[in-house]
DNA sequence: AACCAATCCAACCGCCAGATT
DNA sequence: GAATCTGGCGGTTGGATTGGT
């Protein structure tokens, strides 16, 4: 036999919640740390099943949450990543720091999502809705190599959502009280990632952390064992995947690049549609020029171009060497 | 001012994988 | 090993808000 059952429904609240309630459940938490979602609201001395006050917590009272609008960078990470990873909005969290999987999720359905249609833009696909067959441009290697990178991106979050959770955990529940604010995002994430993915390794590591699309600092923190990390931007995380010992996926890379440098150029150009064409078209100016050299001009190599343009965005991500330009 | 439509977003629902008994 | 619980995730809903007429 399993457990008794998580909680009895009847008689349970549900709806919009209180401001009284908010604090009984921050004041709880402050004080004792969430172990069990499944007793807490009794002893918190909410009317709510554990569920609810969870998503509460996570998705609305968590002291490290960002809300407001998202910015041009946000955006652009959760379009390329939403390329990359397609509805796995918590994966996408992870690379947002500070945002929830729920008002990414919110954002894209009522924002990015229509804006690709606008344009034509297939958002489950994010390729171009009346896209002709491009297959003998080396188009099939290329979209197989980036699925390919998914799959590996995909693994590295879970491991990655893994070790977040358990840091969580770890964190709240041995000092509950001990901060207000910032307490376990990609901080704790981050070390933890980082220890055991770089051990005996810490010049190299640090040099990583500080690639020019992410600012980490260490500093003063309430906590003396945590490094304060913030992240601007959402390439920290991948950034640590391109080290030297990640030989699948370097070449990988290089061999997406040795492709594309034979002429070939991918599917989807939703780095395009951010913020107008301007922005998505001064995405890594530099390789630009090379590529409309080859190309030619006309209106069949801005097709072409615009297309590089979103996947040097993607590999931006991947690849700190890449400029992004915002 | 009143009405309606569109939009936003917090919260719920149902499912799943892993943990627990 | 089966039954059940728990936490997490993605999809969806519906009330609130905003904008247009």
């Amino acid at each position: 036999m399993g457990r008794s059952p998580c909680c009895d429904k009847l008689g349970l609240k549900k709806g919009p919640w209180t401001q009284e309630e908010d604090q009984k459940l921050l004041a709880y938490i402050e004080e004792h740390g969430y172990g069990s979602w499944r007793s807490l609201p009794e002893k918190a001395g909410l009317h709510r099943c554990g569920k609810s006050c969870r998503l509460r917590w996570t998705n609305y009272l968590r002291p490290d949450i960002k809300r407001g609008k998202f910015n041009l960078q946000e955006e652009q990470t959760i379009i390329q990543l939403h390329a990359l990873l397609g509805n796995r909005w918590s994966a996408i969290a992870t690379h947002l720091p500070k945002r929830t999987d729920n008002e990414i999720k919110n954002y894209w359905n009522t924002h990015l999502k229509k804006r690709l249609v606008k344009m034509g833009i297939d958002p489950v696909t994010h390729k171009p809705k009346n896209e002709t067959p491009l297959s003998s441009l080396g188009l099939t290697k290329n979209a197989a190599i980036l699925s390919h990178m998914a799959q590996w991106e995909s693994a590295r979050l879970e491991a990655e959502a893994r070790l977040a959770r358990e840091s969580k955990i770890l964190h709240y529940q041995t000092k509950p009280s001990s901060h207000h604010h910032h307490g376990f995002t990609h901080k704790t994430l981050l070390t933890t990632w980082t220890s055991k993915t770089n051990q005996g390794n810490a010049d190299h590591q640090q040099q990583q952390l500080e690639s020019p699309t992410s600012t980490v600092s260490f500093s003063e923190m309430k906590e003396p064992s945590s490094a304060k990390i913030e992240l601007v931007g959402s390439s920290t995380c991948l950034n640590l995947i391109k080290e030297p010992e990640n030989d699948w996926f370097n070449s990988t890379v290089h061999e997406f690049e040795a492709t594309e440098m034979a002429g070939g150029v991918d599917e989807g150009f939703t780095g395009l549609m951010l913020a107008g064409d301007s922005l998505g078209r001064s995405f890594s100016a530099e390789k630009n020029e090379t590529v409309k050299e080859r190309s030619g001009g006309g209106d069949c190599s801005n097709y072409y171009e615009d297309n590089k343009n979103y996947l040097d965005s993607i590999f931006s991500l991947v690849d700190p060497s890449t400029p992004m330009m915002f």
